[in-house]
DNA sequence: ATATTTGGTTATCAAATGATAATTAAGGGG
DNA sequence: CCCCTTAATTATCATTTGATAACCAAATAT
């Protein structure tokens, strides 16, 4: 399979995950965020502590939106805006426990939707599966 | 590993694929294109000829909604909507030449990143990675 | 023959997002 | 000290997207 092949194999494999992120998490968040706040909060989830930078450049927007829905999730009380000591431009993003509560909630409803699309897997799909999340993870997908 | 491990691992999998994807991506459409109508012909390119109903379940979003980009791409002469002869509901989406054309581009430019991306890759990591591709394609990222 | 369902369109309005520019404040280098 | 860069904020405006509802016409079921 020559590298143009395995480009087309990609594009495809990205749609679907793209449409069964969709289906997953259709509906998870609460009403009360919108997309990309929602995107950010997940972020930050997988993250633990991160910084508006590093936010914006996963989100790939302009910074000055980043910094708007920053504001606008810290109003919210649901992330934490922490001054860093040394350099104090910068500045390090939690959830609060309402932003851990809120992602918990949406992670549950998610998690109910995976488990009962690998229902059918036995345990060597699993196996496969789990091997291939991190073959491409660290031979594809690397930061 | 149990399924709630499996889960973490699959959200943060799709968290990098979402954002390769984004770098991927970026600046590769057209301006005279939005998002969702970049998203719509991907989709169209990808499977060849579809139907209103299929994009609209796949991007999931309102179904007028996608009427509407889909008007607005055949304005711009990027589809063509053919009707179905047997049931004239019924309609297939195509792309047009200069849609074509449009997708061209776009995947040339994507094609040189992701070449890019792989280019310290093995032979060997290159069969991993489309094993790979394959066995989430088929277990996890089905339709 | 007449409901009902399916596939799609159109109009409209609110909300979210994108893009740009001007501004502040801190750190680093000469 | 002055200049430049980095990190982030705020304001503003255009465009995109989301959501809802009313609608049409073809197919299907009763």
């Amino acid at each position: 399979m020559d590298n143009k092949e395995l480009f087309y194999k990609m594009v495809s494999f990205t749609a679907s995950v793209h449409r069964v992120t969709n289906e997953l998490t259709k509906n998870a968040k609460p009403d009360s965020i919108s997309q990309v706040q929602y995107k950010i909060l997940e972020f930050i989830a997988v993250n633990n502590s991160t910084t508006p930078s590093e936010i914006n450049d996963c989100l790939n927007m302009a910074f000055s939106n980043t910094s708007r829905e920053l504001s606008k999730l810290s109003e919210k009380n649901l992330i934490e805006k922490i001054m860093d000591s040394k350099d104090r431009r910068k500045q390090s993003i939690r959830l609060s426990d309402e932003g851990k509560a809120v992602m918990s909630e949406a992670f549950a409803i998610i998690e109910a939707r995976f488990i009962d699309r690998i229902q059918n897997a036995s345990e060597e799909d699993l196996k496969d599966i789990e091997y291939a999340l991190d073959t491409l993870q660290n031979k594809l997908f690397y930061p």
